[in-house]
DNA sequence: ATAGTCCTTTGCAGCGCTGCAATCGCTTCT
DNA sequence: AGAAGCGATTGCAGCGCTGCAAAGGACTAT
């Protein structure tokens, strides 16, 4: 049985079909009365429009892509989360993608003919992607760029300032007495940007306090997760000058963390005070809970579904424009105890 | 400047129109003089095919979409993170959508009419749709229920057995001496079945050990959260005659009842057992490590997949079959201890 | 040489909708 | 009364592709 069409409404209506087409999409001059008699017709057929042929007819899809490295760990899921519903406020459906951070993955994403017209615009959040990859890319394709890439001037790109919080984070710590204070996360080659930043503002905090940054204690992850996170704090803890205190790049190394320094009969703020990055929803369940940099997600999403849906419904491209969302430091049982 | 069309890259091949969209859909009778033509002229336009038109073409949308509760719960996101790839892999786009759990929403996904050629098939995890809900729905639409709905026969259900997960779950606190056993997350009421499960199994390790369930023990709470499990383990705690284990019907809640007794002074395993349900991340990193109930996930999501490819592509309606995916008890330290 | 067979290629029509511009009917103005 | 104006409605064409069935061409069998 097919489906009921514009069509079959319109007769039903005895209007044309260009008719009830109006008064689907709620354009104005149409009477009340013409309008009652199509919108009878509808509810009687139980007519809905197809999607597909209307997005064919007017050469947009209607869907937006978010794209993530992974999409179970929280920060993502959470920012997702808040995507979704302001997209579909904007009248927009939500393709999901996950690139594993994978670099030909992402790159094919935003590559040169890439759109396919299966979504108009994509939300990114490129991981594996550097920022020069990034430049090589469909210039036709709306984008708004997640985290810490900064925009080459072709797409909008939303994030909070990382060197200033990760200078707050770290300045936290010194404030509550820490001097040996290690870092957890750097990722010193082109792709790890996001890690650098944080680094950045590691050196940052030092240098206000007047404190040298001893270099040793800077450790590198792959990634950011909490197994990272657990490794490098082990082999922080078999030195003979262990520190004091750690600047985790995100809240899942922090959790990590944690979880070595427990497992080594070792007590959390008072032998090693730990911060993490994100206040994603398990710090602040844990035990003990961990303090954070807590970016604003809410308006994350809807700023960059915001953005989006502008660059979307514009003809030109619009120029690139870097903003940043706010941020704060929330002290939590892992640095201030209880 | 317009996209190239199978049009455009006919005209440079000399070919026509049909024979473009023969190789690129790589139909076997084309010879290869024919193709290669072909391909040379698509490779120097650039030309890619317009999914949406192809879709409107022949009727479907090459799309699925994967409906859950909540994103930001580890169990969706890690579930999601499996069923992604396998679908990509089968040849679909996933489009991601979340409920709240809300009814109302939860039903105008599955009601008559829902499909609107977006996608072609649904694998939905339903939250706030009792079975009966479950039941009036658009026949037409290939759908894949997971969780602890049972299918009616109008579609496939792909799910582990509960009852008997729970009741190993409690069978293992009572191996380990408790006897005293309490159980966070029931939900006498239509849309709690997935609870109810749970709580059968909780009654059946009891009877097969010969122990009487203390009715009290049993509590409910609205979600699987961790402040719901925070919550519900005060109220135990506040008792004169507190549990010695607690089976939790999720490994959230189950964190959530975990924060709360270490708060109180007290310990795990050695004063109060836990046991959580789902098996996520968080559960083998904090402290102490959560014993669960591990659902294969990437079972699930093949199976989920593969059953709807199945569904989608067979023009009769397949008649409902119920899935069980494996699952198994994974003791940690708050169980058997460190 | 003609008919029959088989494989490659093609033309037609249409998926269901909307952009565009024209048309129609009515009111208002001169 | 006729022209002009205006808003409601309509028809046409086409978005880019594929299903279908038929046409065309080469080859084999008689």
């Amino acid at each position: 049985m097919r489906e009921t069409t514009l069509r079959d409404v319109a007769e039903l209506a005895g209007v044309s079909p260009r008719t009830v087409s109006n008064v689907v999409n709620g354009y104005a001059r149409v009477t009340d009365a013409t309008r009652e008699k199509v919108e009878r017709a509808i509810a009687e057929l139980g007519y809905r429009p197809n999607v597909l042929a209307r997005n064919l007819a007017n050469g947009r899809s209607g869907q937006i892509v978010v794209v993530v490295p992974y999409l179970d760990t929280p920060y993502f899921s959470e920012l997702l989360q808040a995507i979704i519903p302001a997209a579909r406020e904007a009248g927009y459906n939500v393709l999901v993608d996950q690139t594993d951070g994978d670099r030909a993955h992402e790159s094919s994403l935003v590559g040169r003919g890439a759109r396919q017209l299966l979504f108009d615009g994509m939300i990114f959040s490129p991981l594996g992607l550097s920022q020069d990859d990034l430049s090589v890319r469909d210039p036709a394709l709306p984008l708004v760029v997640l985290g810490e890439r900064t925009s080459d001037g072709t797409f909008d790109h939303v994030g909070i300032d990382d060197v200033a919080a990760s200078t707050e984070a770290v300045a936290h710590l010194i404030e509550i007495g820490r001097r040996r204070i290690a870092a957890i996360g750097d990722q010193p080659y082109p792709t790890g940007e996001a890690a650098q930043l944080r680094t950045r503002g590691f050196r940052a905090a030092h240098a206000a306090a007047g404190l040298t940054v001893d270099e040793s204690l800077i450790i590198g992850t792959a990634r950011f997760n909490r197994i990272d996170g657990a490794t490098a704090m082990a082999a922080l803890l078999d030195r003979s000058d262990p520190p004091d205190a750690v600047f985790c790049y995100s809240d899942l190394v922090a959790s990590g963390a944690v979880h070595t320094l427990l497992a080594h009969g070792l007590r959390v703020p008072e032998d090693v005070a730990i911060i993490g990055y994100d206040d994603i929803e398990d710090g602040r369940y844990g035990r003990p809970t961990i303090s954070t940099i807590s970016p604003d997600k809410g308006a994350i999403a809807r700023t960059a579904v915001e953005r989006l849906v502008m660059r979307m419904g514009s003809a030109e491209p619009l120029p690139g424009k870097e903003i940043r969302a706010a941020h704060r430091l929330i002290p939590r049982q892992s640095t201030i105890g209880f």
